[in-house]
DNA sequence: ATAGGGTTAG
């Protein structure tokens, strides 16, 4: 092998770089080595270093690259041309030295890959990086953008503290932290829902003289609308339009996404209108434009308006992506139109796209939840054929859908393999099994698979705790659910409203009316109450027989408005109708029509069963008619039980 | 930089 390297002209090369060596008289392999290795890639000789490619071992790799520090193109053909990618990163000084080539290059992507492999598998901490890359810093331009890319890489990694020691320790050793890199991070922290951080850090960043630029800006919309504080997030944009900075579409799109989710769809239309007109001209809409406003009215079943966006949006010359297909697949087939989902999928196809994982996922998730397990295996079976890989979506729909099914055994069997085949696990999917583990009385298999989870190193979150915390409370252990309640907040994790919900139930099934009321007031007082917290107590009034506090409690909730639901109104026909009030039921009824609450199937089967029970045959039939044609439907289980008969018993 | 799919409350 070592024999080309003395050619005559090697072997030239070879005696003058030993002329210059000084430790050495007699050159070590290694130094043989890395001369004959400079040597060609100063000459380009890129044959000569793939035959040699298994003996660039990692310090002498060090050594190559420290040799060609200040040539940075010529590194870089190394990189690309060696291939070796895995030895680079286990040499902290020259993964460093390359990042420094890939930044110089404008190579901004390959820089971040590379230091979060070096995080990611080797286990560098993130100051370490740092360091590492100060040291080598005096060789080049004094530019920030390496430091950019590094947080890029530890925000990516999901390290936000990592991200945020590397901000502070630079602001320590006085080196300027770009704008392009608070960005990133304040963006990050949105991502992850930490607003009340974002403001921390952005103030932070105002306090050292920064000057927003549009992109600052347009986080700070984003940050408005993740508050549902719309007003705020447009006049974020007036103020950003006095500063003299030019909007662009992305700004426009997190307003336009903000009103759908804080569900002003109205807004969201107008902005989409005078999106021309309020930026001077500049800009118009873009394709996810268009997908939020499709999602917003996919949520809430308006699935002829979303397709007439999807037509504006081809009329406008806007082309429809993946997005757009499987949000409105998504919307169709959540609203009960599997059909019409699956005829999508196939303009989408013959439209030249390939569906994802995110549309086989929802078509899954709705086939389960139709109880299709045949379709599902058809499906599952067509992505697997495809090498469409599942992810971890894909895994929690499984699970949730044996469970729903009836087959949780099958479910944690899914999971122990998933667990074998060391495939993607989050505790999202920890959540769906624990949940279901509870409902079946299982709370062995439920504490079994939280220990587990801290085995396999997921960190339970606030839906683990709840999830626990309602398992114990539905089953009247209020100690247990005390207990995991103590524990959850020694982990400092924050109790939400829903696990007050779910305690205040507890609380109220067990009639502790005392402690019921005392939970209400301090959830009052740290205002984190919502129309499920009133209508928990109220339930809770009516079936302790409180009849004056409910009635109290319903007639405040009224007048606080958002309180009140459909559920509030189905407890109180539930409360009238057990009185024999069918008279004021129907009542209740009617204003529901006129607050826009349309009557839901447990309304139907309240009304239904409560009068089947004291009444005729023939009011029963009557109510059915009469709440037909204003056009609720029925609960199906009930028409069958107690409807059904009834008909064909009075027909001739 | 922004948009799509999975968990918890009555």
């Amino acid at each position: 092998m070592f024999l080309s390297l003395f050619s005559s002209k090697s072997r030239n090369l070879f005696v003058r770089g030993l002329h210059f060596a000084k430790q050495s008289t007699r050159p070590s392999a290694e130094d043989i080595i890395f001369r004959a290795v400079c040597v060609n890639i100063r000459r380009k000789k890129w044959k000569f270093l793939d035959q040699l490619s298994s003996s660039l071992t990692n310090s002498l790799l060090s050594r190559v690259f420290l040799e060609f520090q200040s040539s940075p193109q010529l590194l870089l053909e190394v990189y690309r041309r060696i291939g070796g990618q895995k030895a680079i990163l286990d040499s902290l000084e020259s993964c460093c030295i390359l990042v420094h080539v890939m930044v110089d290059q404008r190579n901004y992507d390959e820089a971040v890959c590379l230091m979060k492999e070096l995080m990611m598998s080797k286990g560098y901490l993130p100051l370490e990086v740092l360091e590492a890359l100060i040291n080598r810093m005096s060789m080049w331009s004094p530019s920030t953008a390496v430091f950019d890319a590094l947080i890029r890489a530890c925000t990516q990694n999901g390290a936000t503290e990592g991200a945020y020691g590397v901000i502070k320790k630079l602001r320590m050793e006085n080196y300027w932290v770009s704008i392009h890199a608070w960005n990133n991070f304040l963006n990050h922290l949105l991502k992850i829902g930490e607003v009340r951080r974002f403001w921390m850090v952005y103030r932070e960043m105002i306090s050292y003289e920064y000057y927003e630029n549009v992109n600052t800006f347009n986080l700070l919309i984003y940050a408005f609308c993740e508050e549902c504080k719309l007003s705020e997030a447009i006049s974020v944009f007036y103020r950003m339009l006095k500063r003299g900075i030019v909007p662009n579409v992305v700004g426009f799109n997190m307003l336009i996404n903000g009103a759908c989710s804080a569900d002003d769809l109205d807004l969201a239309v107008k902005l989409l209108k005078e999106m021309g007109a309020m930026s001077g001209g500049i800009v118009s809409p873009n394709a996810v434009t268009y997908n939020c406003l499709i999602n917003g009215y996919c949520k809430r079943g308006k699935l002829e308006v979303a397709k007439r966006i999807l037509a504006k949006m081809i009329e406008m010359d806007v082309k429809p992506n993946i997005r757009t297909y499987a949000t409105l697949i998504d919307g169709y087939s959540r609203n009960g139109y599997l059909e019409e989902a699956f005829w999508l999928c196939n303009n989408m196809v013959e439209s030249g796209l390939i569906p994802n994982a995110v549309v086989y996922n929802s078509f899954v998730h709705w086939l389960y939840m139709e109880g299709d397990i045949g379709g599902v295996a058809l499906l599952l079976s067509d992505m697997m054929l495809k090498y469409i890989p599942p992810d971890r979506f894909t895994h929690s729909i499984i699970a949730k859908g044996l469970c729903r099914n009836g087959h949780v055994n099958e479910a944690i069997k899914f999971h122990s393999w998933l667990v074998e085949k060391n495939l993607v696990e989050d505790a999202f999917l920890h959540n769906i099994l624990i949940n279901y583990l509870y409902r079946n009385n299982n709370t062995s298999g439920a504490k079994q698979l939280l220990c587990s989870m801290f085995v396999r190193g997921l960190i339970p979150d606030q839906v683990t705790y709840g999830t626990m915390i309602d398992g114990y409370c539905k089953a009247g252990e209020m100690e247990s659910a005390a207990k995991v309640y103590t524990d959850m907040v020694k982990v400092d994790k924050n109790p939400n409203l829903v696990i007050f919900n779910s305690l205040l139930d507890g609380l109220c099934k067990e009639e502790s009316i005392d402690c019921s009321r005392f939970l209400v007031d301090g959830m009052k007082s740290l205002n984190m109450y919502d129309a499920v917290t009133y209508n928990t107590l109220l339930n809770g009034y009516c079936r302790m027989g409180m009849i004056k506090e409910a009635f109290d409690l319903f007639t405040s909730m009224r007048k606080a408005g958002f309180l009140v639901n459909k559920v509030t109104y189905n407890i109180m026909i539930n409360l009238l109708c057990k009185f024999g009030l069918f008279e004021h039921a129907k009542e209740l009824v009617s204003i529901m029509f006129s607050q826009d609450l349309a009557p839901d199937f447990v309304t139907y089967t309240t009304l239904v069963t409560n009068l089947s029970n004291k009444r005729s045959s023939e009011e029963v039939v009557k109510l059915h008619d009469h709440l037909v044609l204003q056009g609720v439907i029925p609960d199906s289980q009930t028409y069958e039980a107690i409807v059904s008969p009834v008909i064909k018993e009075t027909a001739p």
